[in-house]
DNA sequence: ACCCGATGTAGACAGCGTCTACAGAAGTTT
DNA sequence: AAACTTCTGTAGACGCTGTCTACATCGGGT
């Protein structure tokens, strides 16, 4: 194996174990066991390291979408949900990471290929159920993208914090299935 | 005016010229006119400081509540999930401050109290139209935070870039609107 | 008049990303 | 086979960061 990927292993290893912050060129080629400089020679900077990790964190989110259960669209929509939302709540750090524009290269065409990827199977899923808002007629990947939204800002803030909140305690999934509702109800 | 304040004050305006990469205690203490440790005396680190910054933007995010044009119940709601969505696009960097656990001090009282408000009232809002959904039973708090959680997603995937994607080109309102007819049509 | 806490400064330290100089290994060309 | 070039890794340096400590200064209370 070879020594970027040995650092792409490790790095996510590092992300996954100790968090975002953790994962530092330095803190990376140390527990690859090479010397501080040696990740300059396979990738151009933090930012192209982190892109590659966070490739494959898209390339795992849509790893889920292979195989749904359910049997109707509307079952494998409301399964894709929860499998982002799972995604998320099981690797927050790795999550974080996606979404974090400045620690990533958002030109790398590898890395907006996964995000697309991602989002364009999501819309699929969601153009192949017949849910009360296309029935009014709005654009498919524009409710896609509003469901997506929804999901997301969800994992976020549920990752944050915020809806964890004193007085009530909702799950994620009970906080799911109201979105769910709102969009296929 | 103190010291103290006025770092407060040239937190935010780097926070918003710079963006959030900008907001360093060196830098703010330089914009400030003062030396690199004098931030110290104020704020027992970076986390406290750009907390007192954080809960600003959560007070002026709170302040376009108080005048939301609108006669009825829901008019006034969907202009506050409008008003959630324009100050996150016209203060990105702050917007982005505000939601990063890594930035900000989550212990500090003032900081939660600030966000609980935000949440509080919009759960109000909620709670004072007969949305569908409330209408099957659901829990309005619950309907509240799912709600926030979408507008909140919409705010931050549109931030982060990927909503503007490639063959099909939304506006920010397009997919509020998508959104909003999910929870109130 | 004395003291002491509050405030600000300057220097140091470790850690970070990145750059450069250098060394060896591997492969290619002549 | 020899020479040269490219690839890969190391070690050190630089400037930046947050934070700590030592020192100066100033203002109010005893």
């Amino acid at each position: 194996m070879g020594t970027r990927q040995r650092l792409i292993d490790t790095a996510s290893e590092l992300l996954a174990g100790e968090g975002v912050d953790a994962v530092t060129l330095r803190g990376i080629a140390k527990a690859a066991g090479v010397s501080h400089g040696a990740p300059l020679r396979h990738f151009s900077g933090r930012a192209e390291l982190l892109s590659a990790v966070a490739t494959r964190g898209y390339a795992d989110l849509l790893a889920r979408r292979e195989t749904l259960p359910g049997n109707s669209p509307r079952e494998r929509l409301t399964a894709a949900c929860h499998s982002y939302l799972d995604f998320a709540l099981a690797n927050p750090a790795m999550f974080e990471l996606m979404f974090r524009r400045d620690l990533v290269d958002a030109d790398d065409p590898a890395l907006s290929a996964a995000a697309s990827a991602v989002f364009d199977t999501f819309a699929v899923l969601v153009a192949a159920v017949p849910t009360r808002i296309a029935r009014s007629g709005a654009d498919l990947r524009l409710v896609a993208a509003s469901l997506w939204a929804a999901l997301h800002g969800l994992a976020q803030l549920w990752l944050w914090g915020g809806l964890a909140g004193a007085s009530f305690a909702p799950s994620p999934e009970s906080a799911l299935a109201v979105t769910l509702d709102a969009y296929l109800g």
